[in-house]
DNA sequence: TATCCGACACTTG
DNA sequence: CAAGTGTCGGATA
C-alpha cells in the first residue's frame, strides 16, 4: 500500500463506529497488513496489557475502558514485551480519545478518535514508509494527491481520448490550474475562501450522466485569463467581448502562462464533479510545492502511479548538494557582513543574479529548495537593513529541463506556490496577496531531453539580468546603487541536480545513442558508461566554457573501478576539478523497504578553482556527516592527486596471474547438490564430478557439485543417461538465450562457458564479499575443486600470493580502486589484483611471506569447522587468527617501507605513489595509457 | 577471449 | 520486514 491508499483506509475507519474488539485490528488493517496475518494475531497475541494486540516489530495496540487512556498507555509504556518486541508505537484509546507514542523518539500524540486521519502520518512508519517530518505532522500532501489521483484517473476514464499523447499536455494543464485555484481560495488570492469550489458546487450540476462541469470550469479559465481592463476599458466590457458570464466575472485576471489561453475541458461525469469539489475541501494554504509536487508527478505516470510519490527526496538530502555548492557560501558572507549594510546590499545584489538550474528538474524539488533557502538569507538582510522587504531573486532565475511534461508543469507550479508562500510567510499575507496576481513568469523549466537539448540554450550565459520587477523596489537609496554597480556585477550560475541512473545494460538505444553523441569522441569505452554520465559530462562543459559550478547525486559507480577510467579523463580534460563531494550513503525516499540505492555527491568547479580547499564529506557510523578538507579530491573521492587507474590484462608487479573462475552458462544443468550427485551419478563416473566453489560456498562453506567434463571424456560421459540428459539440458537452455555467446556454447554443453582450473592447489578470492570484514577473505581449495565465475583463483601460484591478498594493503588498495556493489567490496582481477603495486621481492621476502599465509591457514584450521564468514565476523575473529594477521602485515609493510604504517590513508598514498612509479618506468616517454602494455613478468627462479 | 556491472535480489534473523 | 550480503547473465571490449 502507498501512503495515500493509507489515508483513505485511516480516514474511513475515523468515521466508522466505534467497535472496541474490532479497533486493533481494522487499525493494523488500514496500515496494509493482510488478512492472513491478522487471522494468525487473533489467534496468538501476545499482548500482556487487557484488551491489548501486539504485533513485534510494530505496535502495542489496547482498547482501554472509558477514560482510562492514559493509565492504559501508561500500562503499554510499562509492559516487558512492548520492550523485547521491539515495538514502534504504542497506542491506547477508548474510542473517544487516543493516546499514542512512537517508542523511538518518545514522541506523544492525544487526540480525539475522529481526528484520527490528520495524524495518519505519525504512524505511516507501520506501513514501512518513513514519513518526513512535514508528513508527520500535517498530511496535506497525501491527501491533496490521493483526491487528484481519483480525479485524474476518472477523468481518463470518461474521456478515453485525453489520454492520447496529444491530449496529455492539455490534461496536465488542467490539473496545475486545479491546484492552483484551490491553493488560490484558500490563501486569499481569490476573494472568499471557498470562491472556486463554491462556484462549481453552485454553478455545475449534480445530475447522474449530465453534468456541466466542464462548461463551467471553461468558464471560470476564460474569466481568469481574460483581463478586467485593458487601454482604459472598464471591466465589464473588456470581460462581455470575451464572453465572460457573470458569476465568473468575479475572479480576477491570473493569466501568467499558466492561464494563458482558456484551454479545453474534458467532460466530468458525476463521480469526477464529486472528487473535484471533495479536493476542494482540503485545506490548500499548507501544501508543501516540494512534497505535493513530486508525488502528484505520479499520477500522470502509467508506470510510477502504483508507487504515488514514494521518490520523494527529504530536504535534508537536496541540502547536501545544495548547501556546499552555494547556500553555505552565502551564509558565511551574510555572517561577515555583520550589520553593515553596503556589505549587506551588496549580497542582496548578488541574490538577485545567482541562477540555479536543475537539467532534471522533475516536479522541480531542487530548484525550490534553493529558492526557499535563498529567500531566508534575503529576508535576513532585510531584516538587518531595513530596506524594502519585496524580494529581487526572480523565479526566473530558476531553470530547468525535465522530460515529462506533467512533471515540468508542475515544476513551474511549485516555483510559483513557493514564492507565494515566502512572500506570505517572510513579508506579509497582504504583501504576498497583492503582488501575486497577475502571475508573473515562473521558473524557465524546458520539457525536453537533457541529454540532446543545448543546455546554452536552455540557460543562457551571463544573460543579462530581465525581471518584471524593479529590483531596487521603490527605496531610493538601493535603486540607485543597484544602478551603479549592476553592469560590472556578474551572473552566477549552480547546475544542480539527481539526473537517473541506468548501466548500459539497460539502456534503450536512444539513451545509448545520447552517450554515444557526448562521449564517442571521448572516449573509447563510452558504450559502458551509465547514463548519468551525460550530465556529468554536459555540466563539465558548461561549468568550464562559462564559470559555472555544479553538483548532482550520482550512483556512486561513477567513482569507481571501471567507471574512473571511462568517466573521469574526458571530465579533468576539461579542466574542472572537484570542488566537493560526499563519499557513499544510501539515498533513502519514502519507502523504506525499497533499499534504494547507494549514492554520491560529486560537486565540479569550472576552470578556475574558487575553493581554496575541496572538502569531503562522508557520513560515520552514527550517521553524523564528517567534513574534512584536503589539497585535492581524487575521482575515487580520497583525498589525493588526480591519478586513474587503469585495467591491466596482467600483473605489474612480479606476482602470479589470477583468473576468473568458470561460468556455468548452464541453467542449473551442470550443477549439482549433494543428493542429486547421490541419486544420479553411477559410482564409477564420479571421476566427472568435481566440488565447485562460489562466493557463498566458499564464505559459508555450502556445499556444491558440477559435472567438470574435460573434451576427451565426453563420449564417455554420454554413455550415463542422467548425465546424458543434463548436457543436453544445458545445450537447450543455452540455444535459448539471446546471447550470441550463450548460443556458440551450446556447441560444447558439457562444458562451462570457461575451464580454468589448478593442477594442485587453487588461492580463492570472492568477487563480491562483505565491507564489514576486517580483511579480504582469500584462501584455498582442494587440488580437484573449482570455482564458478564468483570467484578469482590463481592456479597453481605460489603461496606467499595468498599472503598479499590478505593483507591490510591489499584490502586498502581493493576499497579503493574497485568497483563496489552498493558498499561491497567486488573483487576482479584486472582493476584490482593486476594494478596492485608490490615491491620487487627476494626470495626471503617470499619465504616469509609463504610463512605468514601459512599461519593464516593454520589459525583458522585451528577453528574447524568454522566457515570463512564465521571467522571474520568483525564481532567475532578469534585472537590467534587476527595475530597471524597481524604477523602477515607486519612483515608485509616492513617489506614496502621497513615499518608499519601509520594508518590507511599512509597506506594508500604509499601505493599510489609505487603505482605512479610502476606504470611510468614501463610506458615509454610521452604515453599515458596504460592498460594495453603488455608487461613481460620476471618471475625471477632467484 | 574475458569481463564488470546492477535506482539489485536474494536469504535470514 | 529490514538488515545483511552475494546470484547470475550478458553486452561489450
Amino acid at each position: 500500500m502507498n501512503a495515500v491508499e493509507i489515508e483513505e483506509a485511516v480516514s474511513a475507519l475515523a468515521r466508522q463506529p466505534f467497535d472496541a474488539d474490532e479497533f486493533p485490528y481494522a487499525f493494523l488493517q488500514a496500515f496494509g497488513r493482510k488478512d492472513v496475518e491478522l487471522k494468525r494475531l487473533r489467534k496468538n497475541n501476545t499482548s500482556d496489557v487487557v484488551g491489548g494486540v501486539l504485533r513485534r516489530d510494530s505496535i502495542h495496540i489496547a482498547v482501554a475502558a472509558p477514560g482510562e487512556v492514559g493509565a492504559t498507555l501508561a500500562a503499554l509504556r510499562d509492559s516487558p514485551k512492548s520492550a523485547a518486541n521491539r515495538v514502534k508505537f504504542l497506542i491506547a484509546t477508548d474510542g473517544d480519545e487516543v493516546q499514542a507514542e512512537e517508542t523511538a523518539t518518545g514522541e506523544f500524540r492525544s487526540f480525539p478518535l475522529p481526528e484520527l486521519d490528520r495524524h495518519f502520518g505519525f504512524f505511516l512508519p507501520l506501513a514501512g514508509i518513513s514519513a518526513v517530518r512535514q508528513i508527520k505532522d500535517n498530511p496535506i500532501d497525501v491527501k491533496a494527491v490521493g483526491r487528484l489521483n481519483k480525479l485524474y484517473l476518472e477523468l481518463l476514464r470518461e474521456n478515453p481520448d485525453w489520454a492520447k499523447e496529444e491530449k496529455r499536455p492539455e490534461l496536465n494543464r488542467l490539473m496545475a490550474r486545479l491546484v492552483f485555484c484551490f491553493f488560490a481560495e484558500d490563501t486569499g488570492i481569490f476573494i472568499g475562501d471557498t470562491l472556486f469550489t463554491a462556484s462549481i458546487r453552485q454553478f455545475s450540476e449534480d445530475r447522474a450522466g449530465l453534468t456541466n462541469t466542464d462548461q463551467v470550469l471553461a468558464q471560470l479559465f476564460l474569466a481568469m485569463s481574460t483581463p478586467t481592463k485593458e487601454n482604459g476599458n472598464p471591466t465589464s466590457r473588456f470581460r462581455q467581448a470575451a464572453g465572460v458570464k457573470a458569476y465568473a466575472d468575479v475572479f480576477p485576471y491570473v493569466n501568467g502562462g499558466l492561464f494563458e489561453d482558456a484551454g479545453a475541458v474534458p467532460r466530468f461525469s458525476r463521480a469526477a464533479r464529486n472528487y473535484l469539489l471533495h479536493a476542494g475541501e482540503l485545506d490548500w494554504k499548507e501544501i508543501n510545492p516540494d512534497i505535493f509536487g513530486s508525488m502528484i508527478q505520479a499520477v500522470a505516470e502509467d508506470d510510477e502511479r502504483a508507487s504515488l510519490g514514494m521518490h520523494y527526496t527529504s530536504v535534508p538530502n537536496i541540502l547536501k548538494v545544495l548547501n556546499p555548492l552555494f547556500l553555505d557560501e552565502l551564509n558565511e558572507k551574510l555572517g561577515e557582513a555583520g550589520d553593515s549594510v553596503r556589505k549587506l546590499r551588496a549580497l542582496r545584489r548578488r541574490l538577485s543574479r545567482i541562477r540555479v538550474f536543475d537539467p532534471a528538474c522533475g516536479s522541480g524539488n531542487f530548484l525550490v529548495i534553493a529558492y526557499r533557502q535563498m529567500r531566508e538569507i534575503e529576508h535576513e538582510i532585510v531584516k538587518r537593513t531595513g530596506d524594502d522587504p519585496k524580494s529581487v531573486i526572480p523565479l526566473t532565475n530558476f531553470y530547468g529541463i525535465e522530460i515529462k511534461g506533467f512533471a515540468a508543469e508542475i515544476a513551474r507550479l511549485a516555483l510559483l506556490i513557493a514564492e507565494f508562500q515566502a512572500d506570505s510567510r517572510l513579508i506579509s499575507q497582504q504583501a504576498a496577496r497583492s503582488m501575486v496576481l497577475p502571475l508573473h513568469k515562473s521558473g524557465k523549466i524546458v520539457e525536453g531531453n537533457a541529454l540532446r537539448l543545448d543546455w546554452l540554450e536552455v540557460c543562457p550565459p551571463a544573460a543579462p539580468v530581465t525581471e518584471e520587477r524593479d529590483l531596487g523596489g521603490p527605496t531610493g537609496q538601493l535603486a540607485l546603487e543597484e544602478s551603479r554597480l549592476s553592469d560590472r556585477d556578474e551572473v552566477e550560475t549552480y547546475i544542480c541536480g539527481n539526473p537517473p541512473y541506468i548501466w548500459s545494460n539497460d539502456q534503450t538505444a536512444a539513451q545509448k545513442e545520447e552517450i554515444e553523441i557526448s562521449f564517442s569522441s571521448r572516449t573509447k569505452g563510452w558504450k559502458q558508461l551509465n547514463y548519468v554520465s551525460g550530465w556529468f559530462i554536459k555540466a563539465a562543459e558548461y561549468n568550464s566554457a562559462h564559470g559555472a559550478h555544479s553538483a548532482f547525486v550520482s550512483i556512486n559507480t561513477i567513482c569507481q573501478g571501471q567507471h574512473v577510467e571511462l568517466l573521469w579523463p574526458s571530465l579533468l580534460r576539461l579542466g574542472v576539478h572537484i570542488e566537493f563531494a560526499h563519499t557513499s550513503f544510501k539515498w533513502s525516499n519514502l519507502s523504506t523497504n525499497n533499499a534504494g540505492v547507494t549514492v554520491v555527491i560529486v560537486g565540479l568547479s569550472g576552470n578556475t578553482k574558487i575553493r581554496a580547499r575541496p572538502v569531503l564529506y562522508s557520513e560515520c557510523e552514527n550517521k553524523a556527516v564528517e567534513r574534512r578538507e584536503a589539497e585535492n579530491i581524487s575521482p575515487y573521492l580520497v583525498p589525493g592527486p588526480d591519478l586513474i587507474v587503469r585495467k591491466a590484462s596482467r600483473p605489474l608487479a612480479a606476482v602470479a596471474n589470477m583468473a576468473r573462475g568458470n561460468m556455468p552458462y548452464d541453467g542449473g544443468n551442470l550443477l549439482l547438490s549433494p543428493e542429486q550427485v547421490t541419486a544420479e551419478i553411477p559410482t564409477d563416473r564420479m571421476s566427472l564430478v568435481r566440488r565447485i566453489f562460489g562466493s557463498e560456498e566458499f564464505i559459508y562453506g555450502a556445499v556444491r557439485y558440477c559435472l567438470w567434463i574435460r573434451d576427451d571424456v565426453v563420449d564417455w560421459a554420454m554413455e550415463t543417461p542422467s548425465i546424458a540428459k543434463r548436457i543436453g539440458l544445458t545445450r537447450e537452455a543455452r540455444l535459448r538465450s539471446s546471447d550470441v555467446g550463450a548460443q556458440a556454447l551450446a556447441l560444447t554443453p558439457h562444458r562451462f562457458r570457461e575451464m580454468n582450473a589448478g593442477n594442485r592447489l587453487t588461492i580463492v578470492i570472492p568477487a563480491v564479499s562483505s565491507e564489514n570484514r576486517p580483511y579480504l577473505t582469500a584462501g584455498l581449495i582442494g587440488a580437484s575443486d573449482v570455482l564458478t565465475n564468483r570467484n578469482y583463483g590463481i592456479f597453481d601460484g605460489e603461496l606467499w600470493n595468498l599472503a598479499l591478498l590478505s593483507s591490510k594493503m591489499h584490502l586498502v588498495w581493493i576499497a579503493t580502486v574497485c568497483g563496489r556493489l552498493e558498499m561491497r567490496y567486488s573483487y576482479t582481477n584486472t582493476l584490482g589484483w593486476n594494478t596492485f603495486p608490490v615491491p620487487p621481492l627476494t626470495t626471503q621476502d617470499k619465504a616469509d611471506l609463504t610463512r605468514c599465509a601459512e599461519d593464516i591457514l593454520l589459525a583458522r584450521e585451528a577453528h574447524f569447522p568454522a566457515t570463512i564468514a564465521d571467522l571474520y565476523d568483525p564481532e567475532a575473529m578469534p585472537d590467534d587468527l587476527r595475530r597471524a594477521h597481524e604477523r602477515n602485515d607486519e612483515t608485509l609493510e616492513r617489506i614496502y617501507i621497513g615499518r608499519r604504517f601509520r594508518n590507511d590513508t599512509e597506506r594508500l598514498e604509499h601505493l599510489f605513489a609505487l603505482y605512479t612509479k610502476m606504470t611510468a618506468s614501463d610506458a615509454g616517454p610521452g604515453k599515458k595509457s596504460l592498460s594495453k602494455s603488455p608487461r613481460k613478468r620476471k618471475e625471477k627462479a632467484a
